[in-house]
DNA sequence: AGCTTCCTTGAATCGGGTC
DNA sequence: CGACCCGATTCAAGGAAGC
């Protein structure tokens, strides 16, 4: 980071090591052992020590962010106070904290507390009157026309995300890109510069460049890089039309199929159509839908095609999936499935 | 607060000022005027007194605190981070930070930031050795037989539970009741003293009267220790069938395997076997089991066969009775229901 | 092929009493 | 303070295996 020159970065995206102090080990009720997060760069002598470490690193990302820029921290109730703290002290401006409600998140197997299901982000701006960026329309659009909240329901990152070597994870702590996405949506413009100085393995410039955003990455562990570097390679730019995010108010759908988009289940750049593939249009990052130059919600713009009075454009568009051509419903009913309380 | 002993409190449930830095007025879309927290008692001239005031309280409530005590508070991003930071520094133990999820919180007028939608909860021990008290079995019931999670979805406090003179709400933050019932039902037993520091309408000394707890609260205005006093006095306590909550084993009295052999209802000699019937071991007249040469407890045996790290011998062992399966468990229910007082 | 069952796993500060 | 023993304790998702 000392190497970045001043008022450079647009925004910092950080998940620093949470200093966990874990005692012993741990097992599951049925006798398994918990893989717990042992990992050296997670061990702190002090919070005393902690303390030094993140003032240090939040100062840097002070100087390096421009004066309209924005920080993003995510931590857990470990660490994320102390963080909050300090980068109080340091002039940083919160502007929201928002927690990310884990649909799965591991049970307390011991019975001894509350399920740890959730982690806390901060997001601060560079003082008290400095400006920020905040994609408010795609937010809401994102959210079925509803203003976003301050807590997001994610599940956490695994399935053919989760970066494996060996049948082994890479990192303990793998991020999900549904985090990153909407981070970046709602406080990134195209073409800004993101830093992550805690890398990992690169979620953060994953979802960067699949929107169109520059990305930074410090990484002390040449394997992290190296796994990041590989995954980022693979990763390809949504396309202009998809990245195009809603600008006006349009009609309230039912059920937020911009869930569906900021899950992954449908990719932005996605071409939908109708039965009989009469229109065919593209999605975008925010779950709006465009067909040439007209652009909409899924209910929208098929009743403005048909020339409707209306259109339940669950059942109106289509789309395919392994060379089968399905309803987008039928993405909506395994999202359902997949995140329901 | 100073005036009260040393470790003479079962629980403190702290609501400090939020020291809410809110700038000029806030105007709704329409025009209305936004009622906000510009209390004099909310004002603080910069985070070193808001600090040195915080750290003033926790440590008083350290005092007073039994060894086996805990703390709650509850805070938004304003400062909770600095709350946080400091009771760490004071020695208390995070337990959990628990997110109050408002089913119906206020709108972002302007459209500036994420809807503002959840406030947090730290629940800290004494120390990182301390002992707590936590209800894992009511907490568990509470939420439909799943483990309670961190994130507490209720709505905020209106209609007629809201305090008002003359059509004016009494206090700009009066917590839900339910907020308040669950942290209680949570963390205190029957008889247990609260206290709460910041005692406002006395929302904490009435779901505490209710719950059959005794409750201490100081409230330096004397317009709030008014409505508190009248309002805990219409509150009636919830009688002795209504508040037995569902118990854990580990307060159920203890029964020896032993017991059940000596009682006759496992006759020495039966066989006994895990699920899948991997091992058959038999019982002998002391209540120890032997699989071959290999003998010991109900817990020592099935560890060692298993090779795990511990076992449950009362749910891993399951005996035949009337055709049908059941784990030994099921013999000691029956056992504990025949010699209940 | 499709459904069911089983197994694995995830940022976790994860016992208590007696000798 | 350590050793030892008793015995309490898990949810959702994904992938593999079986039917």
């Amino acid at each position: 980071m000392r190497s970045l020159p001043d008022a450079s970065v647009d925004l910092v995206f950080a998940d620093p090591p949470y200093n966990l102090q874990l005692g012993g080990d741990l097992n599951r009720p049925d006798g398994s052992h918990v893989d717990a997060v042992t990992d050296e760069w997670d061990r702190f002598d002090s919070f005393k020590a902690y303390d030094d470490f993140t003032r240090a690193w939040l100062a840097e990302a002070k100087r390096i962010l421009k004066p309209d820029g924005a920080l993003w921290v995510i931590g857990s109730y470990h660490n994320i106070f102390r963080v909050g703290a300090i980068l109080q002290d340091l002039g940083f401006w919160i502007l929201n904290d928002v927690v990310w409600r884990k649909a799965n998140p591991m049970p307390n197997f011991k019975g001894t507390r509350f399920t740890n299901a959730h982690e806390t982000l901060i997001w601060a701006s560079q003082g008290e009157k400095a400006k920020y960026h905040f994609n408010y329309r795609a937010m809401k659009t994102l959210n079925d026309e509803l203003q976003m909240r301050s807590d997001w329901v994610l599940p956490i990152c695994g399935g053919q995300e989760r970066l494996k070597e060996d049948g082994h994870k890479v990192h303990p702590t793998q991020k999900p890109e549904a985090l990153l996405y909407r981070v970046l949506l709602a406080t990134t413009e195209r073409g800004d510069v993101v830093l992550d100085p805690f890398f990992g393995t690169g979620t953060t410039g994953a979802v960067a460049k699949r929107l169109g955003r520059q990305w930074i990455g410090c990484e002390r562990e040449g394997l992290y890089r190296e796994a990041a570097l590989k995954r980022i390679e693979k990763e390809l730019p949504l396309d202009e039309s998809a990245l195009a995010t809603m600008q006006s108010r349009k009609s309230a759908p039912k059920v937020a199929f911009g869930a569906l988009v900021e899950n992954g289940m449908i990719q932005p750049g996605t071409e939908i159509f109708d039965k009989k593939r009469r229109w065919v249009a593209t999605v975008r990052a925010d779950g709006s839908l465009a067909y040439g130059k007209q652009t909409g919600s899924i209910h929208g713009l098929g009743k403005e095609l048909q020339g409707a009075p209306s259109c339940n454009g669950w059942t109106f568009w289509h789309y395919e999936s392994g060379g089968e051509v399905k309803p987008i419903d039928a993405a909506r009913q395994l999202y359902l499935l997949a995140t329901e309380d």
